[in-house]
DNA sequence: ATGCGTACGTA
DNA sequence: CGTACGTACGCATG
């Protein structure tokens, strides 16, 4: 311990002592961290342990504590809720999430060997203000880790508080100094102001209109709480007057907040050491916790003293690696950074193949042999949006031998060729992460990429549908649990400027090259990343049943999509703006409209401003509320205010008015972002599909969003029209399932009468309401099919009753009967959706048809609106699943079959169950053929897939 | 500038 | 008080 050298007092300092204030830091890592993100299977919540270990963990390793113990509150009140009753009553509320973690967090530390306290009657901070006592007496000095502010009071010159800033895992070492420079007062001063300021947190009010500023100018003008009482009566103006009204409160919060000093804990610090953890019940505990073995060893290394539990054996060394001897390096997050070399040429390409990859054989299948171990990474980086791709670099990486090759961007023909051939023969052992974007990155430069054999990106996804992994960097630290700083080296914090690199401007002239060598140095990183994703994730997925998944759909619906988004959709520019015209004078008339009856300029796209007029000044009585608890202005409400009083002129006047402008401004907007997003390259639209957002395996559309151009009334459907052939094409296709999800439901279901429903071919939805009210198909009535089919679609929703008699304007009660006799009449269904729930349930996730899941940890939730959600969610996402499963099944057969037909016409949309396809001269029957096949083909079921195919002169036209 | 809430477009 | 998405705006934060 080198903190001694600094040591001016007389008594030798005996080493640092570490106070952890366990219920904060619970509470900082719960919040801190996305639960979703840390359960297990069975649903318990592990975020705050997780961050707990890994928290605990930095601090010792940075700060090498010689003695270390961790202070927790007691349940049960405090002598301060004697003083003060609400005291920390919003802490009582303590997510049940939260608090079940609180019980394997001390299992843990005591399975690590470390010391923690509770002391009846007090809390964790008077536990802690006497050990840092004690800690002081016995001549250390001490660390206090804490996200209570209250622990300020207690720094010293040897007393030091680590306080988690903003982002949990950067700590400030509050000294006297820092508390100073913050609060302009002495630590000693500290809950003066706290006193006066309040603490939200812990549900104690301050001095209304009284903040840290104003707490301290007190202070400082007055010396202590005592001297601003004495002096109270001159201090002027509104805050004055708050304090007088408060400072009886003041009072007590000071009393409350002073810490207790001087407990007996019945320990001394000599007894706190720590570093012999029983391995085997830190196992166990882990296990249970599905915490990896990668947590697990960051742990253990840092609480194992003396010992270093690093270089697990077993590692085999490179077979004599050309020239490249010596140390691997590694990077402080423990991943190995390959050795490069650049490409210049074709030849240096060659050279890389020959000396790093196994020798293809002649013919067909390469690497077969390589017991189909991915082991050579692409990894390129770039703009990768479609229409506007840029590659900056791209690199090979042999993991095995961990060697990699890099092409600078701009390399010729001649590179671009080597490199194709390369990868064709070594396709088998080809891992990437994303290869869609792979595609458009190389493809920039003539390099086609074949189907790889691991894509991380993807193979993430299938594991973790619900986990949204930004970038590669958010991935790696998902799976591998390398804590990597943020994505990039954003300057330097003020708290690193000692180390900073000098200042190249002006000597050398070698800067450019030092920023390529940083650029390389992430490249290479990334690579690294992806060769331990790789490694990592195979087994992951081959053990939850999802390579098939990936090889068989994901990656080849991966490459339909590139060339759909490569393509894009072209739109026709002068209707466009002629819609946008036609929309905005819509919207402004309206305006003025609303503007006269409301007797003011609100801005009719501000709720709240809406709400004042609406709720204030026209007195109108509100319908509902919003989550938040204002008053909704949305079309529902407006559209029942506007029928509730159509007596009152001016009121109904607005309302009628601002419905209009809400549509047709919508309307505007979405012409807007359209006419904004097309590339005047090629007057195309390229919209990206995220392959991995969508928990259920859907696609999603973004920038611009073409899954959500409206369809649902008229004038909405007008901006389809806008969509057009391009250049050498003379129309549009457009081909949907129809009632894919019933069908799916009906098959899966296995119901008989469902399943009949479809087969007779008749209109469907008539047919069900004839079995559901016993009536002949030709009696039944608009409503009743309009019913029965609302029925049906919402069962795959999870509908309330409530939510349908909402939605039919129905009375509950007949919402009720309604459903008793669906179900009476589709037993089977009832049976199916309850299953699907059940077996999430006992399984911890949901499998579509094709084996696609998605995990509910939520299903066991104790709080019932989490769970019914998860319920609703649960029976969802199997129907809802397999219709993305199918579809994308569709996709790869319709793009296959289009090509080796030979035709030029292609996909160039998708929208859930309808793909749009760009038909060339002559290909119309043809293609119209070829896709409905592929989709009505994509899968057997009980029921047949039908599929209505329409074509036109644009988008809106082709619709059937 | 960034994040949240509200609203609304699609299947 | 129906699942799955993406976007735009206002407004309160920094």
């Amino acid at each position: 311990m080198m903190a001694d050298i600094e040591s001016t007092e007389t008594t030798e300092t005996r080493g640092t002592l570490l106070v952890v204030d366990g219920h904060s830091l619970a509470f900082r890592a719960f919040f801190a961290l996305p639960v979703e993100n840390f359960s297990t299977a069975s649903g318990q919540a592990t975020n705050a342990v997780w961050g707990f270990a890994s928290m605990l963990s930095q601090v010792i390793e940075s700060e090498k504590p010689d003695r270390l113990a961790v202070a927790f509150d007691v349940k049960g009140g405090t002598f301060r809720n004697t003083l003060l009753p609400q005291y920390k009553g919003t802490r009582d509320a303590a997510p049940e999430e939260l608090l079940t973690q609180l019980p394997l967090i001390q299992r843990m530390l005591a399975a690590l060997g470390v010391t923690y306290i509770e002391k009846p009657g007090y809390e964790g901070d008077d536990v802690i203000g006497t050990l840092a006592t004690m800690g002081d007496h016995a001549g250390y000095h001490t660390l206090v880790l804490s996200g209570d502010r209250d622990a300020f009071q207690l720094i010293d010159d040897r007393v030091t508080v680590l306080y988690p800033g903003h982002h949990f895992k950067d700590l400030k070492h509050m000294t006297p100094q820092a508390v100073v420079a913050k609060y302009k007062v002495t630590p000693a001063q500290y809950p003066d102001l706290a006193a006066l300021r309040g603490e939200t947190a812990d549900n104690i009010p301050g001095v209304p209109g009284v903040g840290d500023g104003f707490a301290a100018k007190w202070i400082n003008l007055y010396g202590s709480l005592d001297g601003i009482r004495e002096h109270a009566d001159e201090i002027g103006g509104k805050k004055g007057e708050a304090l007088r009204a408060n400072i009886d409160q003041v009072m007590l919060n000071r009393k409350v907040n002073a810490l207790v000093r001087d407990l007996d804990l019945g320990v001394t610090v000599d007894d706190l050491t720590f570093g012999d953890p029983d391995v085997d019940e830190l196992d166990a505990l882990f296990k249970q916790l599905e915490f990896g073995p990668r947590t697990k060893n960051r742990v253990l290394k840092v609480f194992v003293s003396g010992r270093s539990v690093h270089g697990t054996d077993g590692k085999r060394t490179g077979t004599g690696a050309a020239g490249s001897a010596g140390a691997k390096a590694e990077d402080e997050s423990g991943l190995t950074i390959p050795e490069a070399t650049h490409a210049a040429g074709a030849e240096d390409i060659a050279l890389w193949e020959r000396e790093n990859l196994p020798a293809a054989e002649d013919g067909a299948n390469d690497d077969a042999d390589a017991n189909n171990v991915p082991n050579l990474i692409i990894h390129a980086e770039g703009d990768d949006r479609p229409g506007r791709v840029s590659l900056e670099a791209v690199t090979l990486l042999a993991a095995d031998r961990n060697t990699a090759l890099v092409l600078d961007a701009l390399f010729g023909t001649d590179m671009a060729a080597a490199l194709e051939g390369l990868l064709d023969r070594h396709r088998s052992i080809l891992a990437v992460h994303g290869y869609k974007e792979h595609l458009h990155l190389l493809a920039a430069y003539g390099v086609d990429v074949p189907q790889p054999a691991f894509d991380t990106k993807l193979a993430g996804y299938l594991i973790r549908p619900d986990f949204h992994a930004d970038g590669l960097e958010q991935a790696a630290s998902q799976f591998l649990d390398l804590h990597l700083d943020e994505e990039q080296p954003k300057a330097t914090q003020g708290l690193l400027d000692f180390d900073a690199e000098p200042d190249d401007s002006a000597d050398s002239g070698d800067g450019e090259s030092d920023e390529r060598r940083k650029q390389d140095a992430t490249l290479l990183r990334h690579a690294a990343i992806v060769a331990a994703l790789t490694r990592e994730l195979g087994p992951k997925l081959e053990a939850c049943e999802q390579t098939k998944l990936l090889s068989a759909i994901e990656l080849p619906v991966s490459r339909v999509l590139f060339g759909m988004e490569n393509e894009g959709a072209k739109l026709d520019m002068r209707r466009l703006d002629d819609l946008r015209d036609m929309f905005a004078a819509e919207a402004n008339q309206a305006q003025e409209i609303a503007w006269d009856n409301a007797g003011s300029r609100v801005n009719l796209q501000s709720p709240k401003q809406l709400a004042k007029v609406l709720f204030e000044d026209m007195g109108l009585k509100p319908t509902k509320r919003t989550k938040s608890g204002s008053y909704t202005t949305n079309a529902d409400a407006l559209q029942t205010l506007y029928v509730r009083n159509a007596d009152n002129d001016r009121a109904s006047g607005f309302l009628g008015a601002l419905l209009r402008h809400r549509e047709t401004n919508k309307l505007r907007q979405i012409v807007a972002t359209l006419i904004d997003a097309v590339n005047p390259a090629d007057g195309r639209i390229h919209t990206t599909f995220e392959q991995t957002v969508a928990a259920t395996g859907r696609l999603s559309s973004v920038d611009p969003n073409l899954q959500n151009i409206p369809n649902r009334n008229a004038a909405g459907r007008e901006i389809r029209s806008a969509f057009v052939p391009g250049e050498g094409y003379e129309s549009l296709m457009s081909c949907d399932y129809s009632q894919v999800e019933l069908r799916i439901m009906a098959h899966l279901s296995g119901d008989e009468a469902l399943i009949e429903a479809f087969r007779s071919g008749a209109d469907f939805h008539r047919y069900v309401a004839s079995l559901v009210y016993q009536l002949p198909v030709d009696e039944i009535s608009a409503d009743q099919r309009s019913h029965v089919k609302a029925m049906s679609y919402g069962l795959a929703y999870g509908l309330s009753t409530y939510g349908l008699s909402q939605q039919l304007k129905i009375s509950p009660g007949e919402a009720e009967g309604l459903k008793a006799k669906y179900f009476a009449t589709f037993g089977k269904v009832h049976d199916f959706l309850e299953s699907c729930v059940s077996e999430a349930r006992e399984r911890g996730y949901t499998e579509t048809m094709f084996g696609r899941r998605r995990y509910f940890p939520a299903l066991n939730s104790v709080n019932r609106v989490a769970r019914d959600a998860a319920e609703r969610a649960a029976l969802n996402a199997p129907i809802q699943g397999t219709a993305a499963d199918i579809m994308k099944i569709a996709m790869i057969h319709a793009d296959e079959a289009l090509r080796s037909a030979g035709l030029n016409s292609r996909i160039i949309l998708q929208i859930h169950d309808e793909l749009v396809v760009e038909i060339a001269p002559g290909e119309a029957e043809q293609a119209t053929r070829l896709v409905r096949e592929a989709m009505e083909g994509a899968v057997s079921l009980d029921v047949p897939l039908d599929v209505s195919t329409g074509i036109g002169p644009d988008w809106q036209l082709a619709a059937h």
